[in-house]
DNA sequence: TTATATAGCTAATTATCATAGTTTTGAGGT
DNA sequence: ACCTCAAAACTATGATAATTAGCTATATAA
């Protein structure tokens, strides 16, 4: 019965490997204590439940996302912006698939903690469209369409929907494209 | 023990409901059981698994998408397409969470008759792309970002991603309004 | 009327999350 | 060096889930 240094953080950075590495449904108490060397019930004395490791998965992913896309975007504006918040949005999901899942959870489940990370990212996403000159309710409705898009794509493309040979790269090129396009072509209003 | 009267189809019937009313995570092998009156094991007497009455959902829900959506496309051309497409898709999702939620599966676990369905769909959405005058890998490219787009929206809508107070159907115009904008540009290849 | 296939049953297996209550241990004070 | 005690890990237990094995009753067709 030798401790085995358990603590909040390593049993939610276990809980964050295996969810990347085996997928986000893949993360269960039995297995998150195999893999901390410990029998299941004593994962009870630093966590309340699962569902609040994968909470945390939720806050911790919106929070890395977070830091890489503003690295990201940081100096640059307009088509360079926009590539540069779906790139690093992309690649945070290829590297982290199940921190990508968490972020993607029904959001009537989320805690505050989670919400509050989620709402920075939308600020961020919300400076970039400013470069595109879109402001008031038109920025809520152009950062809809941004984030489905995004979202779509890369849930696609993690679930296998992009069965065909075409390469996925250049399919991705074409919708930050196709955005920026359309982006462009709000930015006057209806004169 | 008196005979309930089962029948493969009357269970799919009653998961669809279920999968639609409560989610398709509520789908479990017991509350369809209590939902036709016998105990658990005796559904197996009509079905091989769980995850197999799953993936008949997702091809039910393909089909009757295409279903609608060739209905909804009937007859129009390039921009009206595009919205018969848009929006007979977010209405089949919002009538039928549960064969929505079925239809976004990850492709790995799909049988045949489920890709077979989903491929169906694909061809026709091609079709609707083919009035903007894509052909070849650039039709490809388009396809999927419309797939992109669609489906993140409503996956967002229906998760309850979108808590502001803006209108969402104007959101969803607005994504439309975008594709076709970007669509349009795309129809001159950089001569 | 009787035979038989089968629908539905009970019981059991395995896996899941979670809690209650017990034992052990290691760090700090003496 | 030696206690003390909070905390860490444990055993045992229970609830819910999917599934299988094997029994029994029943509807239908000969």
């Amino acid at each position: 019965m030798a401790r085995a240094g358990l603590d909040l953080d390593v049993v939610l950075q276990a809980a964050i490997m295996i969810a990347d590495s085996e997928g986000l449904e893949s993360l269960t108490i039995a297995k998150l204590a195999l893999v901390l060397g410990v029998k299941a019930p004593s994962l009870y004395n630093h966590i309340r439940s699962l569902d609040m490791v994968k909470d945390d998965l939720t806050t911790q992913g919106w929070l890395l996302l977070l830091d890489r896309s503003r690295d990201a975007v940081a100096g640059v504006a307009g088509r360079d912006a926009l590539d540069a918040l779906g790139h690093s949005q992309r690649q945070f999901a290829k590297d982290h698939p199940g921190l990508w899942a968490a972020t993607q959870l029904p959001v009537a489940g989320w805690s505050d903690a989670s919400q509050k990370a989620a709402d920075a990212y939308l600020a961020l996403a919300l400076a970039v469209l400013r470069g595109y000159g879109a402001t008031g309710d038109a920025a809520i409705h152009a950062i809809r369409v941004l984030r489905a898009s995004l979202r779509g794509f890369i849930d696609l493309e993690l679930g296998g929907g992009y069965g065909l040979p075409q390469d996925v790269d250049v399919s991705f090129c074409t919708l930050l494209k196709m955005l920026d396009a359309a982006l462009r072509l709000q930015e006057t209003p209806t004169l």
